[in-house]
DNA sequence: TTCAATGCAAACCCTTTGCACGGTA
DNA sequence: TACCGTGCAAAGGGTTTGCATTGAA
């Protein structure tokens, strides 16, 4: 979003320290991945990583977001009724304003509301183990 | 959730406000909804709905729910990675806490998060159309 | 009587997985 | 060399849809 991604060198670290195999096909889309400032789907990032490495499956692209995501390095996006979308996980936690109209997603973050959050859930004796916040918006005129 | 769910009298009266029939299958969909106090999934519902009714299809539920939906008497919530779970709107808006560990669903309701909401959206120039938040969270010792 | 609503099964879409081959460490 | 990662195609799971039939009004 704001151009403050994580390399595709970090990214790579970030796996090789797990014992996963940097492969062509991997490295093409940790360079997509890096790139992106926007919120692709796996179908976006798989066209985008075949322009720099044309035998990447998207298969491939599934299996490797995965990887990501459980190490930590890529979040999973499930907007409504979309496909899911996928970030680097490089900018601290923010959450979502989706543009009704023209599926652009723009970030936020609110202290305010996190602590809120918190707050209501001690409240009902729970404890908040991650949330999920999007405000489906439309542009003012 | 509360016992105060809309009834399925209520339901019908909207239904066919809109020119829908009341046929048997949806007289029994509706029903069950009345009576939920959880939020169900559709197939849950179906197995419900066949208790009282027998010959009604998954398929049928799934229209029937769509219909509900666009009357705005039942909504549709997402959880992630899990099929879609419906309520009945006869509550004021509210938004789900989702016990990570069991499953369960509580609702909650906050106007100082509904009123930051709005004015992060304004101050990004965007007016909210409606929003998700979601909580997942575990139930603290 | 009319035309919306139904059940069934097939289709859909996104995502995951089994398998035999290929390439990284 | 060892075995993880790969592409392909098929399977999966939730949801929708086409079609001929049924039934609400």
């Amino acid at each position: 979003m704001t151009g403050s991604n994580a390399t595709a060198a970090e990214m790579e670290e970030a796996l090789r320290a797990d014992g996963v195999r940097i492969t062509r096909q991997r490295a093409a889309l940790l360079k997509v991945l890096a790139e992106a400032d926007d919120h692709p789907d796996a179908n976006e990032l798989h066209r985008r990583a075949r322009e720099i490495e044309e035998t990447v499956s998207l298969a491939t692209v599934y299996r490797t977001l995965s990887a990501l995501e459980s190490q930590g390095v890529v979040h999973r996006l499930a907007f409504e009724g979309a496909p899911a979308r996928f970030e680097t996980t490089d900018a601290p936690h923010h959450d979502h304003i989706i543009d009704v109209e023209t599926g652009a997603v723009i970030e936020f973050r609110s202290e305010k509301i996190e602590a809120l959050q918190a707050l209501i859930a001690e409240e009902l004796g729970y404890e908040v183990v991650r949330h999920r916040l999007e405000l489906y918006c439309r542009k003012r005129k």
